[in-house]
DNA sequence: AAATTTACTAAACAGTGTTTATTATTTCCA
DNA sequence: TGGAAATAATAAACACTGTTTAGTAAATTT
Protein backbone atom coordinates (compact mmCIF):
# COMPACT_ATOMS: atom_id res chain seq x y z
CA UNK A 1 0.00 0.00 0.00
CA UNK A 2 2.68 2.13 -0.56
CA UNK A 3 0.78 4.44 -2.87
CA UNK A 4 -2.22 4.90 -0.88
CA UNK A 5 0.07 5.97 2.26
CA UNK A 6 1.64 8.07 0.07
CA UNK A 7 -1.97 9.86 -1.18
CA UNK A 8 -3.00 9.79 2.37
CA UNK A 9 0.31 11.81 3.37
CA UNK A 10 0.13 14.42 0.52
CA UNK A 11 -3.28 14.98 1.61
CA UNK A 12 -2.82 15.82 4.68
CA UNK A 13 0.10 17.76 3.70
CA UNK A 14 -1.96 20.30 2.12
CA UNK A 15 -4.49 20.30 4.61
CA UNK A 16 -2.07 21.57 7.04
CA UNK A 17 -0.73 23.76 3.89
CA UNK A 18 -4.10 25.59 3.86
CA UNK A 19 -4.27 25.74 7.36
CA UNK A 20 -1.09 26.96 8.66
CA UNK A 21 -2.10 29.61 5.41
CA UNK A 22 -5.17 30.37 6.90
CA UNK A 23 -3.78 31.18 10.60
CA UNK A 24 -1.11 33.09 9.36
CA UNK A 25 -3.74 35.65 7.87
CA UNK A 26 -5.74 35.50 10.64
CA UNK A 27 -2.71 36.73 12.62
CA UNK A 28 -1.71 39.72 10.14
CA UNK A 29 -5.25 40.79 9.21
CA UNK A 30 -8.14 39.67 11.01
CA UNK A 31 -10.32 36.48 10.61
CA UNK A 32 -12.91 38.26 8.76
CA UNK A 33 -10.65 40.01 6.61
CA UNK A 34 -9.53 37.25 5.23
CA UNK A 35 -11.10 35.21 2.33
CA UNK A 36 -10.82 31.89 0.72
CA UNK A 37 -9.44 33.57 -2.52
CA UNK A 38 -6.91 35.01 -0.02
CA UNK A 39 -5.64 31.50 1.42
CA UNK A 40 -5.85 30.06 -2.08
CA UNK A 41 -3.62 32.96 -3.11
CA UNK A 42 -0.65 32.26 -0.62
CA UNK A 43 -0.52 28.66 -1.19
CA UNK A 44 -0.72 28.98 -4.62
CA UNK A 45 -3.80 26.55 -5.63
CA UNK A 46 -6.70 27.77 -7.17
CA UNK A 47 -9.91 28.34 -4.78
CA UNK A 48 -11.79 25.12 -5.85
CA UNK A 49 -9.14 23.25 -4.38
CA UNK A 50 -9.52 24.31 -1.14
CA UNK A 51 -12.73 22.95 -0.92
CA UNK A 52 -11.51 19.61 -2.11
CA UNK A 53 -9.98 19.48 1.43
CA UNK A 54 -12.51 20.99 3.30
CA UNK A 55 -16.48 20.96 3.22
CA UNK A 56 -16.65 25.08 3.95
CA UNK A 57 -14.82 28.14 5.67
CA UNK A 58 -16.74 26.91 8.88
CA UNK A 59 -14.37 23.77 8.88
CA UNK A 60 -11.12 25.76 8.28
CA UNK A 61 -12.11 27.83 11.58
CA UNK A 62 -13.59 24.86 13.58
CA UNK A 63 -10.13 22.96 12.77
CA UNK A 64 -7.79 26.15 13.86
CA UNK A 65 -10.01 26.68 16.62
CA UNK A 66 -8.70 22.74 17.76
CA UNK A 67 -5.20 23.51 17.38
CA UNK A 68 -5.73 26.66 20.01
CA UNK A 69 -7.21 24.14 22.20
CA UNK A 70 -4.23 21.88 21.65
CA UNK A 71 -1.95 24.76 22.33
CA UNK A 72 -3.99 26.28 25.20
CA UNK A 73 -4.33 22.21 26.42
CA UNK A 74 -0.42 21.85 26.72
CA UNK A 75 0.22 25.37 28.92
CA UNK A 76 -2.61 24.33 31.02
CA UNK A 77 -1.26 20.50 31.91
CA UNK A 78 1.57 22.52 33.18
CA UNK A 79 0.04 23.28 35.74
CA UNK A 80 -1.14 19.81 36.96
CA UNK A 81 2.44 19.74 38.69
CA UNK A 82 1.40 22.23 40.95
CA UNK A 83 -0.28 19.84 43.87
CA UNK A 84 -1.80 22.71 46.01
CA UNK A 85 -5.74 23.40 44.23
CA UNK A 86 -6.07 27.02 45.27
CA UNK A 87 -2.61 28.05 43.99
CA UNK A 88 -3.45 25.66 41.01
CA UNK A 89 -6.53 27.45 40.36
CA UNK A 90 -4.58 30.46 40.41
CA UNK A 91 -2.20 29.68 38.44
CA UNK A 92 -4.86 28.34 35.64
CA UNK A 93 -6.62 31.72 35.68
CA UNK A 94 -3.18 33.55 34.92
CA UNK A 95 -2.38 31.02 32.49
CA UNK A 96 -5.74 31.56 30.94
CA UNK A 97 -5.54 35.61 30.70
CA UNK A 98 -2.11 35.00 29.45
CA UNK A 99 -2.86 32.92 26.73
CA UNK A 100 -5.84 34.86 25.70
CA UNK A 101 -4.19 38.18 25.85
CA UNK A 102 -1.12 36.59 23.46
CA UNK A 103 -3.28 34.98 21.06
CA UNK A 104 -6.45 37.00 21.02
CA UNK A 105 -7.07 36.19 17.40
CA UNK A 106 -6.66 32.66 18.04
CA UNK A 107 -8.75 33.01 21.32
CA UNK A 108 -11.47 34.68 19.34
CA UNK A 109 -11.84 31.62 17.54
CA UNK A 110 -11.93 29.31 20.43
CA UNK A 111 -14.39 31.18 22.74
CA UNK A 112 -16.22 34.09 20.84
CA UNK A 113 -16.48 33.58 17.08
CA UNK A 114 -19.81 32.06 15.66
CA UNK A 115 -17.85 29.81 12.55
CA UNK A 116 -16.31 26.91 14.81
CA UNK A 117 -19.99 26.34 16.88
CA UNK A 118 -22.14 26.86 13.52
CA UNK A 119 -19.47 23.77 11.87
CA UNK A 120 -20.60 21.42 15.16
CA UNK A 121 -24.08 22.61 14.10
CA UNK A 122 -23.99 21.78 10.96
CA UNK A 123 -22.40 18.14 11.54
CA UNK A 124 -25.08 17.53 14.10
CA UNK A 125 -22.42 17.52 16.80
CA UNK A 126 -24.12 18.50 20.00
CA UNK A 127 -21.07 17.93 21.87
CA UNK A 128 -18.10 20.58 22.05
CA UNK A 129 -15.49 18.69 23.53
CA UNK A 130 -12.49 21.17 23.18
CA UNK A 131 -14.64 23.05 25.12
CA UNK A 132 -15.22 20.38 27.88
CA UNK A 133 -11.83 18.75 28.25
CA UNK A 134 -10.88 22.26 28.84
CA UNK A 135 -13.86 23.11 31.24
CA UNK A 136 -13.43 19.93 32.90
CA UNK A 137 -9.39 20.61 33.88
CA UNK A 138 -10.89 23.74 35.82
CA UNK A 139 -13.82 21.69 37.51
CA UNK A 140 -11.73 19.15 38.59
CA UNK A 141 -9.45 22.05 40.74
CA UNK A 142 -12.48 23.16 42.06
CA UNK A 143 -13.57 20.14 43.25
CA UNK A 144 -10.29 19.90 44.96
CA UNK A 145 -10.41 23.40 46.63
CA UNK A 146 -13.77 21.70 48.14
CA UNK A 147 -12.53 18.25 49.08
CA UNK A 148 -9.56 20.61 50.79
CA UNK A 149 -11.99 22.93 52.84
CA UNK A 150 -12.77 25.61 50.50
CA UNK A 151 -15.99 26.93 48.64
CA UNK A 152 -18.27 26.25 51.65
CA UNK A 153 -21.81 25.90 50.89
CA UNK A 154 -20.91 26.67 46.75
CA UNK A 155 -21.83 23.93 43.86
CA UNK A 156 -18.45 23.14 41.90
CA UNK A 157 -19.90 23.09 38.65
CA UNK A 158 -21.91 26.53 39.08
CA UNK A 159 -18.36 27.32 40.71
CA UNK A 160 -16.30 26.57 38.18
CA UNK A 161 -18.95 28.20 35.72
CA UNK A 162 -18.51 31.50 37.44
CA UNK A 163 -15.18 31.77 37.49
CA UNK A 164 -14.42 30.83 33.68
CA UNK A 165 -17.44 33.56 33.13
CA UNK A 166 -14.87 35.95 35.21
CA UNK A 167 -11.55 35.49 33.10
CA UNK A 168 -13.46 34.95 29.91
CA UNK A 169 -15.88 38.67 30.47
CA UNK A 170 -12.60 40.25 31.00
CA UNK A 171 -10.46 39.21 27.92
CA UNK A 172 -13.88 39.08 25.63
CA UNK A 173 -14.62 42.49 26.92
CA UNK A 174 -10.99 43.77 25.42
CA UNK A 175 -11.06 41.71 22.68
CA UNK A 176 -14.05 43.29 21.19
CA UNK A 177 -12.64 46.85 22.58
CA UNK A 178 -15.24 47.46 25.37
CA UNK A 179 -12.86 48.91 27.50
CA UNK A 180 -12.21 52.37 25.86
CA UNK A 181 -12.91 54.97 27.26
CA UNK A 182 -14.41 52.82 30.71
CA UNK A 183 -10.99 54.20 32.83
CA UNK A 184 -9.22 57.22 32.33
CA UNK A 185 -6.17 55.42 33.32
CA UNK A 186 -4.45 52.86 31.07
CA UNK A 187 -6.50 50.09 29.76
CA UNK A 188 -3.89 47.64 31.29
CA UNK A 189 -3.97 49.10 34.65
CA UNK A 190 -7.98 48.46 35.04
CA UNK A 191 -7.43 44.59 33.66
CA UNK A 192 -4.24 44.73 36.50
CA UNK A 193 -7.43 45.58 38.70
CA UNK A 194 -9.81 43.35 37.75
CA UNK A 195 -7.46 40.37 38.29
CA UNK A 196 -6.03 41.11 41.86
CA UNK A 197 -9.93 41.78 42.44
CA UNK A 198 -10.51 37.97 41.23
CA UNK A 199 -7.43 36.61 43.02
CA UNK A 200 -8.51 38.25 46.61
CA UNK A 201 -11.72 36.80 45.97
CA UNK A 202 -10.64 33.81 45.49
CA UNK A 203 -8.24 33.67 48.16
CA UNK A 204 -11.25 34.74 50.33
CA UNK A 205 -13.84 32.53 49.45
CA UNK B 1 -39.64 77.74 8.28
CA UNK B 2 -42.80 75.42 7.39
CA UNK B 3 -40.86 73.46 4.65
CA UNK B 4 -37.46 72.82 5.98
CA UNK B 5 -38.82 71.74 9.43
CA UNK B 6 -41.22 69.41 7.12
CA UNK B 7 -38.28 67.92 5.37
CA UNK B 8 -36.18 67.37 8.68
CA UNK B 9 -39.09 65.80 10.07
CA UNK B 10 -39.22 63.33 7.04
CA UNK B 11 -35.38 62.84 7.03
CA UNK B 12 -35.78 61.30 10.73
CA UNK B 13 -38.37 59.50 10.20
CA UNK B 14 -36.80 57.90 7.09
CA UNK B 15 -34.02 57.06 9.07
CA UNK B 16 -35.88 55.51 12.06
CA UNK B 17 -37.91 53.67 9.48
CA UNK B 18 -34.76 52.10 8.40
CA UNK B 19 -33.66 51.22 11.74
CA UNK B 20 -37.01 50.26 12.70
CA UNK B 21 -36.52 47.60 9.29
CA UNK B 22 -33.34 46.44 10.31
CA UNK B 23 -33.90 45.59 14.41
CA UNK B 24 -36.71 43.51 12.77
CA UNK B 25 -34.63 41.80 10.37
CA UNK B 26 -31.54 41.16 13.17
CA UNK B 27 -34.33 40.29 15.33
CA UNK B 28 -35.70 37.56 13.45
CA UNK B 29 -32.73 35.99 11.33
CA UNK B 30 -29.49 37.47 12.96
CA UNK B 31 -27.68 40.87 12.46
CA UNK B 32 -25.16 38.89 9.97
CA UNK B 33 -27.64 37.45 8.18
CA UNK B 34 -29.61 40.77 7.43
CA UNK B 35 -28.02 42.67 4.35
CA UNK B 36 -28.18 46.30 3.26
CA UNK B 37 -30.69 45.22 0.21
CA UNK B 38 -32.68 43.42 2.56
CA UNK B 39 -33.44 46.03 4.32
CA UNK B 40 -34.48 48.51 1.54
CA UNK B 41 -36.41 45.64 0.67
CA UNK B 42 -38.59 45.99 3.57
CA UNK B 43 -38.85 49.90 3.21
CA UNK B 44 -39.00 49.50 -0.19
CA UNK B 45 -36.65 51.98 -1.10
CA UNK B 46 -33.43 50.89 -3.35
CA UNK B 47 -30.43 50.17 -1.68
CA UNK B 48 -28.83 53.07 -2.60
CA UNK B 49 -31.21 55.71 -0.40
CA UNK B 50 -29.50 53.84 2.70
CA UNK B 51 -26.53 55.47 1.97
CA UNK B 52 -28.20 58.87 2.14
CA UNK B 53 -29.46 58.05 5.66
CA UNK B 54 -26.22 56.54 7.13
CA UNK B 55 -22.75 56.14 6.17
CA UNK B 56 -22.29 52.56 6.07
CA UNK B 57 -23.62 49.55 7.65
CA UNK B 58 -21.22 49.92 10.49
CA UNK B 59 -23.06 53.46 11.40
CA UNK B 60 -26.79 51.55 11.10
CA UNK B 61 -25.62 48.72 13.89
CA UNK B 62 -24.10 51.73 16.08
CA UNK B 63 -26.99 52.93 16.16
CA UNK B 64 -29.03 50.26 16.93
CA UNK B 65 -26.38 49.51 19.51
CA UNK B 66 -27.34 52.91 20.91
CA UNK B 67 -30.94 52.28 20.80
CA UNK B 68 -30.14 49.03 23.09
CA UNK B 69 -28.17 50.96 25.92
CA UNK B 70 -31.22 53.37 25.84
CA UNK B 71 -33.31 50.79 26.88
CA UNK B 72 -31.24 49.06 29.31
CA UNK B 73 -30.53 52.30 30.64
CA UNK B 74 -33.89 52.91 31.98
CA UNK B 75 -34.36 49.72 32.89
CA UNK B 76 -31.23 50.68 35.30
CA UNK B 77 -32.46 53.72 36.46
CA UNK B 78 -35.62 52.21 37.80
CA UNK B 79 -32.94 50.85 40.27
CA UNK B 80 -32.08 54.02 42.15
CA UNK B 81 -35.00 53.56 44.05
CA UNK B 82 -33.01 50.92 45.81
CA UNK B 83 -31.50 52.72 48.53
CA UNK B 84 -29.01 49.65 50.06
CA UNK B 85 -25.80 49.78 47.77
CA UNK B 86 -25.53 45.96 48.35
CA UNK B 87 -28.94 45.06 47.76
CA UNK B 88 -28.91 47.40 44.23
CA UNK B 89 -25.88 45.88 43.18
CA UNK B 90 -26.88 42.56 43.35
CA UNK B 91 -30.50 43.81 41.52
CA UNK B 92 -28.07 45.40 39.09
CA UNK B 93 -26.76 41.85 38.39
CA UNK B 94 -29.80 40.57 38.05
CA UNK B 95 -31.36 42.96 35.68
CA UNK B 96 -28.50 42.70 33.67
CA UNK B 97 -28.46 38.93 32.97
CA UNK B 98 -32.46 39.40 32.79
CA UNK B 99 -31.72 42.50 29.94
CA UNK B 100 -29.31 40.02 27.81
CA UNK B 101 -30.64 37.44 27.37
CA UNK B 102 -34.18 38.37 26.73
CA UNK B 103 -32.37 40.73 23.78
CA UNK B 104 -29.70 38.27 23.20
CA UNK B 105 -29.38 40.00 19.31
CA UNK B 106 -29.32 43.30 20.77
CA UNK B 107 -26.67 42.45 23.90
CA UNK B 108 -24.56 41.07 21.27
CA UNK B 109 -24.62 44.46 19.02
CA UNK B 110 -23.73 46.33 22.55
CA UNK B 111 -21.38 44.30 23.82
CA UNK B 112 -19.72 41.40 21.52
CA UNK B 113 -20.31 42.42 17.54
CA UNK B 114 -17.34 44.50 16.56
CA UNK B 115 -19.21 46.49 13.94
CA UNK B 116 -20.49 49.23 16.76
CA UNK B 117 -16.64 49.84 17.78
CA UNK B 118 -15.51 49.80 14.14
CA UNK B 119 -18.27 53.06 13.36
CA UNK B 120 -16.49 54.49 16.58
CA UNK B 121 -13.20 54.13 15.07
CA UNK B 122 -13.84 55.65 11.78
CA UNK B 123 -15.47 58.66 13.42
CA UNK B 124 -12.13 59.31 15.58
CA UNK B 125 -14.12 59.11 18.61
CA UNK B 126 -12.41 57.32 21.14
CA UNK B 127 -14.30 57.34 23.70
CA UNK B 128 -17.41 54.82 24.32
CA UNK B 129 -19.83 57.11 25.90
CA UNK B 130 -22.90 54.54 26.39
CA UNK B 131 -20.20 51.78 27.55
CA UNK B 132 -18.93 54.51 30.30
CA UNK B 133 -22.39 55.68 31.11
CA UNK B 134 -23.31 52.11 32.26
CA UNK B 135 -20.01 51.21 33.99
CA UNK B 136 -20.16 54.21 36.31
CA UNK B 137 -23.38 53.37 37.10
CA UNK B 138 -22.03 50.10 38.34
CA UNK B 139 -18.75 51.90 39.64
CA UNK B 140 -21.08 54.20 41.72
CA UNK B 141 -22.90 51.14 42.94
CA UNK B 142 -19.39 49.70 44.60
CA UNK B 143 -18.06 52.97 45.38
CA UNK B 144 -21.43 53.62 47.80
CA UNK B 145 -20.83 49.76 49.11
CA UNK B 146 -17.28 50.84 49.98
CA UNK B 147 -18.66 53.78 51.58
CA UNK B 148 -20.79 51.41 53.57
CA UNK B 149 -17.85 49.57 54.80
CA UNK B 150 -18.00 46.47 52.51
CA UNK B 151 -15.24 45.30 49.76
CA UNK B 152 -12.24 46.18 51.98
CA UNK B 153 -8.80 46.09 50.55
CA UNK B 154 -10.42 46.28 46.96
CA UNK B 155 -9.75 49.07 44.21
CA UNK B 156 -13.91 50.11 42.95
CA UNK B 157 -12.90 50.33 39.63
CA UNK B 158 -10.90 47.15 39.17
CA UNK B 159 -13.61 45.15 41.25
CA UNK B 160 -16.49 46.93 39.30
CA UNK B 161 -14.48 45.61 35.72
CA UNK B 162 -14.38 42.21 37.52
CA UNK B 163 -17.96 41.92 38.64
CA UNK B 164 -18.82 43.27 34.93
CA UNK B 165 -16.70 40.96 33.57
CA UNK B 166 -18.28 38.04 35.24
CA UNK B 167 -21.89 38.85 34.14
CA UNK B 168 -21.03 39.49 30.69
CA UNK B 169 -18.90 36.49 30.33
CA UNK B 170 -21.87 34.34 31.36
CA UNK B 171 -23.82 35.84 28.76
CA UNK B 172 -21.37 35.65 26.28
CA UNK B 173 -20.40 32.47 26.92
CA UNK B 174 -23.78 31.45 26.50
CA UNK B 175 -24.73 33.95 23.28
CA UNK B 176 -21.99 32.31 21.36
CA UNK B 177 -22.72 28.73 21.92
CA UNK B 178 -20.11 27.69 24.70
CA UNK B 179 -22.00 25.84 26.93
CA UNK B 180 -23.39 22.98 25.15
CA UNK B 181 -22.29 20.16 26.66
CA UNK B 182 -20.31 21.46 29.31
CA UNK B 183 -22.59 19.93 31.71
CA UNK B 184 -24.97 16.97 31.37
CA UNK B 185 -27.80 18.79 33.33
CA UNK B 186 -29.68 21.84 31.32
CA UNK B 187 -27.70 24.63 30.46
CA UNK B 188 -29.93 26.82 32.28
CA UNK B 189 -29.42 25.09 35.43
CA UNK B 190 -25.59 25.95 35.24
CA UNK B 191 -26.27 29.26 34.13
CA UNK B 192 -28.45 29.86 37.45
CA UNK B 193 -25.79 28.38 39.52
CA UNK B 194 -23.33 30.29 38.51
CA UNK B 195 -25.27 33.43 39.17
CA UNK B 196 -26.06 31.69 43.06
CA UNK B 197 -22.37 31.74 43.15
CA UNK B 198 -22.05 35.17 42.30
CA UNK B 199 -24.42 36.19 44.58
CA UNK B 200 -23.01 34.57 47.43
CA UNK B 201 -19.51 35.87 46.75
CA UNK B 202 -20.82 39.33 46.62
CA UNK B 203 -22.20 38.78 49.80
CA UNK B 204 -19.49 37.51 51.46
CA UNK B 205 -17.00 39.91 50.34
C1' DA C 1 -41.97 79.81 -16.11
C1' DA C 2 -37.11 78.73 -15.68
C1' DA C 3 -33.36 77.46 -12.72
C1' DT C 4 -31.87 75.05 -8.93
C1' DT C 5 -31.90 72.07 -5.35
C1' DT C 6 -33.51 67.71 -3.36
C1' DA C 7 -34.86 62.73 -3.37
C1' DC C 8 -34.38 58.71 -5.34
C1' DT C 9 -32.71 54.83 -8.10
C1' DA C 10 -30.62 51.67 -11.90
C1' DA C 11 -26.55 49.93 -12.85
C1' DA C 12 -22.08 49.00 -12.03
C1' DC C 13 -17.76 47.74 -9.20
C1' DA C 14 -15.15 44.89 -6.55
C1' DG C 15 -15.44 41.71 -3.50
C1' DT C 16 -17.46 37.24 -0.97
C1' DG C 17 -18.44 31.77 -0.31
C1' DT C 18 -19.42 27.97 -3.08
C1' DT C 19 -20.57 24.73 -7.16
C1' DT C 20 -20.17 22.83 -11.73
C1' DA C 21 -18.17 21.35 -15.84
C1' DT C 22 -13.78 20.53 -17.84
C1' DT C 23 -9.05 19.32 -18.27
C1' DA C 24 -4.79 17.21 -17.01
C1' DT C 25 -2.50 13.73 -14.47
C1' DT C 26 -1.82 9.55 -12.17
C1' DT C 27 -2.99 4.83 -11.06
C1' DC C 28 -4.82 0.46 -12.12
C1' DC C 29 -5.61 -3.67 -14.62
C1' DA C 30 -5.82 -6.61 -18.85
C1' DT D 1 2.85 -1.75 -22.30
C1' DG D 2 -1.65 0.48 -23.59
C1' DG D 3 -6.18 1.77 -22.65
C1' DA D 4 -9.74 2.39 -18.99
C1' DA D 5 -10.74 4.27 -14.58
C1' DA D 6 -9.85 7.16 -10.81
C1' DT D 7 -7.84 11.22 -8.91
C1' DA D 8 -6.37 16.16 -8.62
C1' DA D 9 -6.76 20.68 -9.97
C1' DT D 10 -8.98 24.52 -12.04
C1' DA D 11 -11.61 28.14 -14.94
C1' DA D 12 -15.76 29.96 -14.95
C1' DA D 13 -20.02 30.72 -13.25
C1' DC D 14 -23.78 31.59 -9.55
C1' DA D 15 -25.84 34.12 -6.19
C1' DC D 16 -24.76 36.89 -2.99
C1' DT D 17 -22.41 41.11 -0.27
C1' DG D 18 -21.35 46.50 0.79
C1' DT D 19 -20.81 50.58 -1.68
C1' DT D 20 -20.40 54.29 -5.48
C1' DT D 21 -21.59 56.71 -9.62
C1' DA D 22 -24.25 58.71 -12.96
C1' DG D 23 -28.61 59.95 -14.19
C1' DT D 24 -33.71 60.94 -13.62
C1' DA D 25 -37.84 62.79 -11.71
C1' DA D 26 -39.97 65.75 -8.47
C1' DA D 27 -40.20 69.64 -5.38
C1' DT D 28 -38.67 74.19 -4.25
C1' DT D 29 -36.88 78.70 -5.09
C1' DT D 30 -36.14 82.65 -7.82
Amino acid sequence: MGIAERKTKEKTELKALILAAARGLFLERGIEETSIRNIAEVIEYSPATIYLYFKDKDEILHELHSQGFQEMGSRMRELMSVSDPMERLKELGRVYLEFARENTEMYDLMFIAKAPMHFLEKMEEHNWSEGKVAFDFLLNTVEECIAAGRFAGHDPCGLSFMIWSCVHGMVALEIRDRCKGISNENPDIIFRGAFDAFIKIIDVL
